[in-house]
RNA sequence: GACCUCGUAGCUCAGCUGGAUAGAGCAACUGCCUUCUAAGCAGUAGGUCACAGGUUCGAAUCCUGUCGGGGUCGCCA
């Protein structure tokens, strides 16, 4: 049953009929709530074909619509727009048909395979918000997806290697005592306290070393960074320089001084004990990572999410090497006097861009080329989502760029998820300044804030301890996950840690809440209504929820093809508002017409299942009390 | 300097493939629980859609410029 198709087709045999012209696509549009009508039709664009003014015309149409369709009950004009209604017994037929149907707004699969991957940590830091936000998003898209008819393979990719991770590794060594997680702390949590510790006794090495450079004074430095150190400082004190020229010298100092402080010399050197496969660096590397494993593990665990394949950087950061070489060969790529190999993208509107260094070895986007193509042998994809944040949006471009030059067939289907940073008041979230709100913190605040809220609320009585527990739970999550999952992906948001997330208004509590209304007035309405008849007329209200519930599967697909988790946060929150507005209006059990009766339990069966189904996409979890 | 992106109510966000009088929620104020869960419903107030031009029947939406925020331009990941 498609209403607006219909009325399109209708719509455009009129305007042949009448003017003997078409339109390259009829849009029909939602009636603005302030006018009588369903859909609107927009005359102003046919004025040259009909000849008459916007009321003429519209009305013309209007006639013709009403004459030959039996979906259009009756319409009205205001000024160039045709106002239409739609029979009513189109809408109590819809919900007869479909408010039972569990399978009502999904797609039959299409058995299309794509990826998603997403959260891809390192193993030297705990999670954070910023992850959170990756995480949810992917999940729900995930879950989207899967309810559009994809075969769906979710996927992580986790960097365990590289200098971050020598860092937590020689910090424990150091300064350690043989600490392990079994004391107490988290794993993952454990790793970053030795990431911190290591930054710190860093900062500590260099800091009057930096100092001593900036005015001159190369002491304590590396005689090998010196004329380099050098050259830099004669920018630095040169007057005739702008300061932000000064700025980058300055920062260039302090990175190369810390760059080849003895610290880090040691810590290269462990990357380079690290490749060259020492038992005894191996060994705590597997060990240290194994902690983080279960630290993350506890933490996806609570967020509800999971993984059906995980990638190891450790694994695949070689991977990528045999590609360049092949597109060596084929002339995609070209090498420069000093070795190191490039590809030249200016036609894309793009740069020159490094795909492998001169010694040979692989840098970032090398490793993503691999495990593009290792993605693809593994599953033969037709689509490739990666949810990163926006800051790489170039790196993605390159990227999907040097793929689609390989000529591999699967480059059209890569998509780059590009979702906006998470703000503090004071900006972006920094781990040197310990700005970062950590995610398990977070966790248990939502679970205090929740339990906060329901007790003020006084909704405690009759629960057990553990029930409680598991509501106060659901309620933390849903509100955040919401929170989060609301704002369009793109665009940065805002997290202000001062003030609670709210369970009241546009929230995941809200949508809960709705639910769990509505399954307390099933569980008292007894038998019979399933298999009554519906009622021929309807409510104002009832029909608004009904084309909120016949918009679904639009929505659903919607959300699918611009990867956008919050279009099914806004249609969950219309649907509920709708609802509630019915209940506080109408009486649902106490109707005595059974018709009406019959009808307004079967909207609220209908309307429950369709916020269950919104709820679970989002990766929230509904309660049949609370 | 170049490129990308954002700027909508006090705050957080919708609306952006051009359509009617720009919408929600929070915060503020007013009503509604001796009928089904008040984490609800109804209402009041709150706007130079950053600014200036342009395109056209019509612009928050498209184009150009200006201002402001963020990001990217690593042989880091």
């Amino acid at each position: 049953m498609k209403i607006e198709q219909a009325l399109k087709e209708k719509i455009a045999s009129a305007l042949l009929e009448l003017y003997q012209t078409s339109l390259p696509v009829v849009k029909l549009e939602k009636t603005n709530a302030d006018f009588e009508g369903d859909y609107t039709f927009v005359v102003f664009p046919l004025l040259r074909a009909s000849r008459k003014n916007p009321e003429q015309t519209a009305a013309e149409i209007g006639e013709k619509l009403a004459l030959s369709a039996e979906l259009v009950h009756s319409f009205n004009v205001v000024k160039g727009f045709l106002n239409i209604v739609i029979r009513e017994n189109i809408w109590s037929e819809f919900l007869q048909k479909e408010w039972n149907n569990p399978a009502y707004a999904l797609s039959p699969g299409t058995g299309k395979k794509v990826m998603v991957e997403y959260s891809s940590p390192n193993t030297n830091k705990p999670l954070h918000l910023g992850h959170i936000r990756n995480i949810l998003l992917g999940y729900s898209v995930a879950e989207i997806m899967k309810a559009t008819g994809y075969a769906v393979t979710k996927a992580n990719l986790v960097n365990d290697r590289g200098i971050h991770i020598c860092k937590s590794m020689l910090a424990w060594q150091r300064f350690g005592n043989g600490e392990t997680p079994e004391n107490g702390i988290k794993g993952d949590h454990l790793a970053g306290k030795y990431y911190v510790i290591f930054e710190n006794a860093l900062r500590a090495e260099t800091e009057e070393v930096i100092k001593a450079a900036l005015s001159g004074d190369f002491t304590g430095t590396d005689a090998a960074i010196q004329p380099k150190l050098a050259e830099l400082y004669a920018i630095l004190s040169n007057p005739e320089n702008k300061e932000e020229k000064k700025e980058k010298a300055r920062d260039e100092i302090k990175e190369t001084i810390r760059n080849h402080s003895p610290l880090m010399q040691e810590c290269q050197e462990m990357l380079r004990q690290w490749e060259a496969g020492n038992p005894d660096v191996l060994h705590l590397w597997k060990t240290m990572n194994g902690w983080v494993y279960d630290g993350f593990d506890v933490t996806y665990k609570r967020l509800g999410v999971d993984f059906d394949k995980w990638y190891y950087e450790s694994n695949t950061y070689t991977l990528g090497k045999d590609i360049i070489e092949e597109g060596l060969s084929a002339g995609v790529f070209y090498r420069r006097d000093d070795g190191s190999v490039w590809i030249d993208l200016t036609a894309e509107g793009l740069d020159h861009k490094l795909v492998l260094r001169k010694d040979g070895t692989s840098v970032y986007i090398t490793q993503d080329i691999g495990t593009a193509e290792l993605k693809y042998r593994d599953y033969g994809l037709d689509q490739s989502i990666y949810v990163v944040g926006n800051e790489q949006d170039y790196h993605f471009k390159v990227l999907f760029q040097i793929m689609r030059r390989l000529g591999r067939p699967y480059a059209e289907g890569m998509h780059h998820l590009s979702y906006g940073m998470v703000d503090l008041p004071s900006g972006k979230m920094k781990s040197r300044e310990g700005t970062v709100v950590d995610a398990d913190d977070l966790l248990d605040e939502m679970h205090a804030t929740a339990r906060e809220k329901t007790i003020e609320l006084g909704k405690t009585e009759g629960l057990e301890e553990a029930a409680l527990n598991e509501l106060f739970e659901k309620l933390g999550l849903a509100a955040l996950k919401f929170f989060i999952l609301k704002v369009d992906p793109k665009k940065r948001m805002l997290f202000n840690p001062s003030e609670s997330i709210d369970f009241q208004g546009d929230t995941g509590p809200f949508v809960m809440y709705t639910y769990a209304r509505i399954q307390s007035v099933l569980r008292q309405a007894g038998e019979g209504w399933q298999s009554a008849p519906v009622a021929g007329e309807l409510h104002t209200t009832e029909k608004e929820t009904l084309e909120c519930l016949y918009a679904f599967p639009e929505v659903l697909h919607n959300a699918a093809r611009d990867l956008s988790p919050a279009l099914i946060c806004q249609y969950a929150l219309d649907l509920a508002k709708a609802f509630n507005r019915i209940y506080s209006e109408l009486s649902l059990l106490h109707e005595t017409d059974p018709a009406r009766r019959a009808t307004r339990l079967k909207i609220a069966s209908f309307t429950a299942q369709s916020l269950k189904m919104s709820m679970n996409l989002l990766g929230i979890k509904e309660v049949e009390r609370m």
